[in-house]
DNA sequence: GTCCAGGGATGTG
DNA sequence: CACATCCATGGA
């Protein structure tokens, strides 16, 4: 028997482990984490190695249960190994922002006040590592999520790394430095399109020769700036640029407003027969103002 | 086979 | 800065 480590993390209201649960089971072919009996199992990155970790309610729902199943192939403090889980699940399921004035905020706006009624106690679930989340940004570019999904999987499968454990595998995204030594003919059997194979070693490169952080984007002193920075990296352009402040960053105003889920959501709850305006998108959206992206992951809820 | 989709790039004003 | 046009490929 394995040596295994477990620890509960106190969640602040709003928060309902269900409903991040639901969020997380929405594709059922995505490769980075599996649910079993209402618990999430994943790799979890620690100094070179990989531990299995799961996650999951616990008994009163007051808590979040985690649990490392295994041992790193190094030996870490198991200490240190428990601080990193929990910095890694309070980041994923942003443990550390206050809901408080967004919910205020919502009650008073039609459409998020069917959101947040819906939806209650859901977190903006993010993508920590940066190279994951831009790359999932381009691939997610102008195609359907469940295609988007295909690909991730397969170029998981092909140059990310591995995790056993008790028969079940579990992968970890491909660090930029893999994806970095690449050419463009080594990712066309994935079957994406050429440029987007082009858009993702050369944000590989950028970030594993240190010109492109997560550290530098969170200093750039606004999300304008931010968005400027990455913007002018080929490939990423307002939307990705959003999607990557919003998912991996955590700024709460980032607003990929051109996204086509958003627009349907607003489409389907207003009952309209077309796509809404930018005009109309943004008429709605002032009363969404410094919580945008928390707006837009609820109203994407609606979509699934 | 035809057409559209949903983003980014590029070029023009 | 706004706007138009092209792109490449999957899916209906």
């Amino acid at each position: 028997m394995k040596h295994m480590l477990s620890f509960q993390i106190d969640v602040p209201e709003p928060f309902r482990f269900s409903e991040n649960l639901n969020y997380l089971s929405r594709s059922p072919n995505e490769c980075l984490y599996q649910i079993r009996s209402d618990r999430i199992y994943r790799a979890l990155p620690v100094q070179g190695s990989a531990v299995v970790m799961d996650v999951g309610a616990d008994a009163d729902g007051q808590a979040i249960a985690v649990r490392l199943l295994g041992d790193p192939d190094s030996p870490v403090d198991q200490l240190q190994l428990q601080a990193q889980a929990e910095a890694y699940v309070r980041e994923w399921f942003d443990l550390d922002t206050d809901l408080a004035p967004f919910y205020e905020q919502a009650e008073a706006d039609p459409l998020l006040g069917k959101a947040i009624k819906a939806f209650y106690g859901l977190r903006l679930i993010g993508i920590p590592d940066l190279f994951e989340a831009i790359s999932w940004g381009i691939i997610g570019q102008q195609i359907h999520l469940g295609y988007a999904y295909t690909l991730k999987r397969r170029l998981v499968e092909a140059y990310g790394h591995s995790v056993e454990h008790e028969g079940n595998t579990y992968w970890l995204f491909p660090k930029a430095e893999d994806i970095a030594r690449l050419e463009v003919q080594d990712l066309q059997p994935l079957r994406m399109t050429v440029k987007k194979c082009e858009y993702l070693i050369h944000t590989a490169r950028l970030i594993a020769d240190g010109s492109l952080t997560k550290q530098q984007l969170m200093n750039a002193g606004s999300l304008k700036l931010a968005e400027k920075r990455l913007v002018s990296i080929r490939g990423i352009g307002p939307w990705t640029a959003h999607y990557v402040l919003m998912r991996c960053l955590r700024m709460p105003d980032a607003f990929p407003i051109d996204d086509v889920g958003l627009h349907n959501a607003i489409r389907h709850l207003q009952g309209m027969d077309r796509k809404p305006t930018k005009a109309e998108i943004m008429e709605l959206s002032s009363r969404w103002s410094g919580w945008e992206a928390y707006a837009t992951f609820y109203l994407w809820r609606f979509l699934y």
